[in-house]
DNA sequence: TTGCTTTACGAAAACGTGGTAGTGTTGAAA
DNA sequence: TTTCAACACTACCACGTTTTCGTAAAGCAA
């Protein structure tokens, strides 16, 4: 058992100094070409690789950045991730991910903790208790220091940095409209519980959806769900009066359930009830009907934030300490409806 | 913009030295009571804390955690490391993410990349090209510097170190019991090509459940399969035949593919056909019908294999350099059968 | 020989921290 | 008066790098 060998050691094997290795390990003209080679081939032996933590150390930049998302068993997120880690290994940087579990206790230490020089600049999502709470004092000290901050998808105002989205509210547009294009005439919204910002966005869209097309828009048929496993009641109490004949759902889950729901009182899907989810997911894909949906790319947006956050990093190191332009960005993701089943 | 303030600059702006600004932040009795409290409420109101860099670099600790993993879109891994940051973050560890695609380069060069002093330790699985080729230098490399590493799910007998697995073969046995207890003769094994090692363990256990209920081993009922989007006619001739009345899937893709192939046959899920599938993921819970599966608990791999590696890091700190005992265990996380509506 | 330039290397600082080992002052006991 | 301990604090080192500056030796022209 060998513990990685530093420079010092080699320097002190080859009765050299620590400057003359460093130097000849990076090839520099300074050094007699005897020298360089005898100390490149000993360190080529003892496979010598640079401290990474030393190195951090010395040039003030860890080549890493964190991620703090509400959860990782999770399909969206972890697309996310995904088109995050992409990005970020061709640039050399490695990612350390920190879930908050939508608890506004957990954002803040997990911040706390990598904000102490562990990472260069931050890729996040809210947790729904720090958008309930709007208390965002956390991230706003972090962006004082000096450290670039990325948000996406669940994202606030109140903050001051660059963000990548989708417009939520155009896609459920989107989906509603295309609902009424089959003739769907009573369209249900199945939502969650509206402080967390994305599903009001979507609520608008759907809105305004129905009243371009002369359609009323009738608050009986907003579902807000809090708990999906208490959901299936009230699904099927709607169904049972045929108050609906298409739902859309801010997310595959609730509509998988609505889906089973009808299949249980022999509605047929998609000729009796059509059905739109939000973001495109692994259910969707494999439910039987598989169910159409409005596509959320989260690798896209992975890769996007990905490369604003590197950007930010790498410029701020000309701008060292002079006040950097805060021209921040909001980047839109597009999204498309991937027809399947579901719908007619 | 205020960049982090460091004792430095509080021992200059209070003018004592640096050491004592350390001291007094550690509560040292060597420092008199008023200078403390000064030192403490001007470290207060900068939001003083200390750099984990440079901690990092003092301690030769990094109280961090590389996993390495061959997808992070799959649920069986994000709930392992969903179990992995539950206790990382319990003991004050962050977890650095890489994903190896799958690919035996890449997994290479991200252990190479966080081994440099990035990390105290490993959690990884195996990519499939690594258990191809079955080249684990670098995995030796790590250990052989002193660095501990646990495997989990797809593991090697080849590395000597700490393990997390199920018991693939009991568990494959348990689920093929069940489809025979249940009345079912012809049971098909679909599965994917071998050389992952998980993959012939399941097929093992197979066998082995046929031959000991008298049942015969017929080569033609596996189907391996490589590529999920091509195997539907292979597995539709097969159903055509009525070649078999019950499946063993190793994991819920196939599964589900096979279902859907099934009802478009006209044939029914669980009467016609039973199906069981490997591994407990979000597919088989909201699937039509709901599919019984073999759990694998990842959460509780993720728990385990972070108990382990924190514990081997932290014993590593007494040892030093002598050489520590290296009695490496394997746990056995148990496995147990969900039953939904694929089987009867 | 003197003075100047190369060549080839080393010393030291810096990044931020924490621990060990001083150091100087004060007061009290011998 | 001397000695010694207690107190309050500082110097210094180490962790592993990179980089700037310095300098000794050698070479060469005048």
């Amino acid at each position: 058992m060998k513990r990685k060998i530093t420079l010092k050691q080699i320097a002190k094997e080859l009765d050299v100094s620590i400057s003359t290795v460093s130097k000849s390990l990076r090839n520099s003209l300074e050094i007699g070409e005897e020298t360089r080679l005898k100390v490149q081939a000993f360190a080529k032996f003892y496979n010598y690789k640079p401290n990474n933590i030393a190195l951090s150390l010395k040039n003030r930049k860890t080549k890493s950045i964190g991620i703090i998302i509400p959860e990782i068993v999770h399909y969206f997120f972890s697309t996310v991730i995904n088109g995050i880690e992409q990005v970020a290994n061709e640039y050399g940087y490695s990612v350390v991910i920190c879930v908050s579990d939508d608890s506004f206790d957990k954002e803040v230490l997990n911040m706390e903790m990598l904000a102490n020089g562990s990472i260069d600049g931050f890729i996040m999502s809210l947790s729904k208790e720090t958008q309930y709470k709007g208390d965002f004092h956390h991230i706003t000290e972090v962006i004082n220091q000096g450290m670039p901050v990325v948000m996406f998808d669940r994202v606030t105002n109140d903050i001051l940095c660059d963000k990548v989205i989708i417009d939520d509210k155009s896609a459920a547009y989107e989906a509603v409209q295309s609902l009424i294009d089959s003739g769907r005439k009573k369209i249900a919204l199945v939502t969650t519980v509206d402080y967390v910002s994305v599903g009001k966005l979507r609520t608008d869209g759907y809105e305004k959806a129905l009243l371009d097309n002369g359609l009323p828009f009738n608050e009986d048929l907003i579902i807000k769900i809090e708990d999906v496993d208490t959901c299936e009641i009230t699904i099927s109490q709607l169904l049972h009066d045929r108050a609906f004949d298409a739902v859309f759902a801010v997310n595959e889950l609730f509509a998988v359930t609505i889906i089973k729901t009808a299949n249980k009182m022999g509605l047929k899907v998609p000729e009796d009830l059509a059905v739109i989810a939000f973001t495109d997911g692994i259910i969707s894909k494999y439910s039987t009907p598989t169910i159409t949906t409005v596509s959320q790319s989260g690798e896209k947006m992975g890769n996007k934030a990905a490369k604003m956050l590197i950007e930010r990093i790498e410029a701020e190191e000309d701008d060292d300490d002079e006040e950097h332009n805060e021209n921040y960005i909001t980047e839109v993701i597009e999204t498309h409806l991937i027809k399947r089943e579901s719908t007619d």
